[in-house]
DNA sequence: TGACAAATAGCACGGTCGTACTATCTTGAT
DNA sequence: ATCAAGATAGTACGACCGTGCTATTTGTCA
């Protein structure tokens, strides 16, 4: 790796681990050329724009995201235990100092378009599909019904991620994990069912 | 109300709706202003500091919240209808302009002690008690089960309110009402089940 | 090792931030 | 109608933002 690429996969890391904590654009040139050593303008002019920077950030942790969540966890033999792993890997993503990247850029992000978005959009999207295959498989293999519905098993399965995330960092809930795993539980023993268990609606 | 109440809650107003767009720190005093018509220094004696004005924002919408949100959804019938009531409202509050104030917020605050981010957490630490007390009346009226764990209830409905909110603003999803009404009749279901539904953890 | 390219630093600019301080206008009670 | 109190405007300040331009240092390869 040249010199150039060097510095600047420094430089990505240390931004990511700023923007996890204080957001995309708690990210400042200034603030990150401090931290890092370097000149104001030597570090911008690895990236040429914050918004630049910005999209690089995101793929770091993207990259990362993959690295230490997804990789492992498709390591796990196909079915529940890879969906359980999926699960176990996040919630120790989300443990990390500042939380889960990309639970504060998608709200910080939300309703600001731009190629930032954009990579951060398609980076949740793999993740969401990850989840989703991963139920798909687990029907496939028997360990689930074969009547479930991957992707809605996937948004609950987001929503125990994001509710672990909000109680855990934000609300300092003790009971947090304990909730998360016993939600965890509920959702796999119902898509284990082999009735989809939906009544008719009340009222 | 005196002239000096009234502009400061006009100007709370557009604060509210800013900051609901691009987060509280996008809520500037210039800015604001100028959407305001008034001068930067006459918006600023409202308030004295950025902080006192962030966590004016705070309780500007908490208290629309209430209003919004609470109030009509306790005029429900106790049991599941105000639950259910609990959860329409709140995905209607969720597809405001910005969608819902305090998952940006929270997500901002998390990492930033300091008053606005304790009136957060105040606000959310009552929703979330407003949830689990609405799923214990149900139990008391026979409508769910009697050994359902209320704050467990919660903590699941709140995991499906954020997926909604997720998959919605952030991704886009078209299908997420439909995702979101699915999860939330599953977790209903559940709940009415006498039954825990819960077999010993996999693996 | 010398030369060319890449990497980094220095400096300056216009803009916006939050916040003083002071002056002017408005309101409301007497 | 008066006059103090309250509400609003004007202006200025230092700090930091992103970004351009020009040196200077450092790395790389013939």
């Amino acid at each position: 790796m040249s010199k150039g690429a060097e510095t600047r996969q420094v430089i990505l890391e240390r931004a990511f681990e700023i923007a996890s904590v204080i957001g995309l654009s708690g990210v400042t040139i200034g603030r990150l050329a401090e931290e890092t050593g370097l000149s104001k303008s030597g570090l911008f002019a690895h990236f040429g724009s914050k918004e630049a920077l910005d999209v690089a950030i995101v793929e770091e942790a993207a990259r990362q995201f993959v690295q230490e969540v997804m990789v492992p966890a498709l390591r796990e033999p196909r079915g529940e235990p890879r969906v359980r792993a999926l699960f176990e890997r996040w919630t120790a993503w989300g443990e990390r100092p500042g939380g889960c990247f990309f639970v504060g850029a998608g709200a910080e992000l939300d309703d600001r378009p731009g190629p930032s978005r954009d990579a951060l959009v398609r980076a949740c999207k793999d993740w969401v599909d990850e989840l989703a295959k991963a139920a798909r498989i687990a029907a496939r293999e028997g360990h689930f019904t074969a009547s479930l519905d991957p992707e809605q098993f996937a948004f609950e399965l987001y929503g125990i991620m994001l509710s672990f995330h909000q109680f855990h960092r934000f609300l300092r809930d003790p009971a947090t994990r304990v909730r998360a795993h016993h939600a965890f539980d509920r959702l796999v023993a119902s898509a284990r069912a082999s009735a989809p268990a939906l009544p008719a609606r009340a009222r």
